[in-house]
DNA sequence: CGTGTTTGACCCGCGC
DNA sequence: GCGCGGGTCAAACACG
């Protein structure tokens, strides 16, 4: 159901501003469709960015980059290098977010200075190398924190 | 029977 | 070398 989509459009315009630093997702946007656009933004490094747009933010290798995720009707036309891996925060009250893939769980950690597990995903078709973790926010636990890391080797889930 | 989860053990890098 | 934290393995288990 849409209702535990993940990256899905806010309800309304105004939790869509409310929505941590004002980025408003395209009526229509999609993770995938967003990686069909912007291959090369997971290809040629790491990127790390929650819903903020045009933020810094630190990667833990300590180095930074220039966060740019299209707006409504806006292309982004320059990437920089990014590592193929990001996260997104979103408010859900269910970890378990259909985003098209189907997952395995194959570890879950209690992590240091939060209450919450992190639970460690992979990419259930064979070979590829695809995996993400997700965790509660430590502060506010109606967020979910996702992680994605890699390249699908195939298109979609099924 | 096939597929996914659970869970403790294991591994590895790093700081002391 | 040792302990610790983060990440992964895999055997047992659950369930359609």
């Amino acid at each position: 159901m849409s209702s535990n989509k993940c990256f899905q459009p806010p309800e309304s315009p105004e939790s869509n501003r409310a929505n941590q630093s004002g980025f408003e997702f395209p009526d229509d946007w999609t993770f995938d469709s967003w990686l069909e656009d912007y291959p090369e933004a997971i290809i040629s490094g790491p990127i790390q960015f929650s819903f903020d747009q045009g933020n810094e933010v630190n990667d833990s290798a300590g180095t930074s980059s220039l966060l740019q995720v299209p707006g409504p009707n806006e292309t982004v036309r320059e990437r920089r290098e990014v590592k193929g891996r990001f996260a997104f925060r979103t408010k859900s009250d269910v970890e378990i977010l259909d985003d098209g893939y189907r997952w395995r769980k194959y570890g879950k950690k209690m992590v240091k200075d939060s209450p919450n597990p992190r639970n460690y995903y992979r990419c259930s078709v064979e070979g590829c190398p695809v995996k993400k973790r997700v965790e509660r926010d430590k502060e506010d636990p109606s967020y979910v924190i996702t992680t994605y890391e890699g390249i699908h080797n195939h298109r979609s889930a099924s």
